[in-house]
DNA sequence: AAGCGAACCTGGCTGC
DNA sequence: TGCAGCCAGGTTCGCT
């Protein structure tokens, strides 16, 4: 599910619920979620405070008073949700309209002013670790990470850089994290129709020989921000999992111009094309062959 | 080196 | 209604 603008929602919703607050109680509920949850995961939470709840790509980190940082990854079906009083056992209404399933609570961080924060997700394809705080940008996950595609290092040129010379295709480029770090199947599929730009095109192709960029470049950088920019202003897609903290739907699924609309006429005025659903290193790629040549 | 497929795990939808 | 099969927002590994 959830790609950076999804993150930046829940980044959002967590951030005043948890910053300035500290974590009286830690539940771990399972002894792994991707991978084994760090040593001593409760006790190194307990107690300590919350400094701030930062997002880099698709990661989480919440920086906390002991010099660690949690950082969280929500893989395909993580959520949180920030809810106060009742009891933990008992499903509540969120469980009801939204889907989830208590059975996949895996993480519970219990606040000294009463609300908790629980950490869902049914695949389990998410990851919690705890760093120390001092050079967490240059350890993994963050060490080989691409740049911040909504951060002041994205442009044209620098996109064309990244891409001089590279065969593989635009779509394989863009969900490459050590590139451009944040973009997952949905959102590369919208910046491509955007920037009128076909996924099968060789990624090399938006820079000339030299590495400055084409036009395309700049196109495909301004494609990647508004479309990133407007999918935050609406609280990212709900597809299945996605949700807000206080469960709560996205809205952008319902501005799909390309994704999951296989078969649907092209929203181009005047295009009479209809979007094709072709599949490239395994993903589904959703383009208008007409408007992305 | 790069590019593809498979793997991780569960649930939801489709079609027989 | 039941069940098999396919698909899914991400990431990583291993084999060409």
């Amino acid at each position: 599910m959830p790609e950076l603008p999804e993150v930046e929602t829940v980044r959002r919703g967590l951030e005043p619920a948890l910053v300035g607050r500290r974590m009286t109680r830690v539940e771990q509920r399972r002894p792994d979620l991707r991978f084994p949850l760090p040593e001593g995961f409760v006790s190194r939470l307990e107690g300590a405070s919350v400094l701030s709840l930062d997002r880099r790509a698709k990661y989480l980190l919440a920086r906390l008073s002991t010099d660690e940082t949690l950082v969280m990854h929500l893989g395909m079906t993580g959520r949180f949700r920030v809810e106060a009083g009742g009891r933990l056992d008992e499903p509540g209404a969120f469980y009801q309209s939204h889907g989830a399933q208590a059975a996949h609570d895996h993480v519970v961080l219990h606040l000294d002013d009463g609300l908790r924060v629980t950490y869902n997700d049914a695949r389990r394809f998410g990851f919690m670790g705890l760093y120390p705080s001092d050079g967490i940008e240059r350890t993994p996950p963050f060490a080989a990470m691409g740049i911040e595609p909504l951060g002041p290092a994205l442009d044209g040129a620098v996109l064309a850089r990244l891409f001089a010379g590279r065969r593989t295709p635009l779509k394989a480029a863009l969900l490459d994290q050590r590139l451009v770090a944040g973009l997952g199947n949905i959102y590369v599929c919208e910046a491509l129709f955007r920037a009128r730009l076909s996924p099968q095109a060789p990624a090399g192709s938006i820079a000339t020989s030299t590495g400055r960029p084409r036009a395309k470049a700049l196109a495909l950088s301004g494609a990647i921000r508004a479309v990133l920019e407007e999918a935050i202003a609406v609280g990212g897609s709900t597809l299945r999992d996605h949700a807000r903290v206080d469960g709560s739907a996205g809205a952008f699924q319902e501005r799909f111009r390309v994704y999951d609309r296989e078969g649907e006429p092209c929203v181009t005025p005047a295009c009479r094309g209809l979007v094709h659903r072709i599949v490239q290193s395994g993903r589904s790629s959703f383009y208008c062959r007409d408007c992305q040549p």
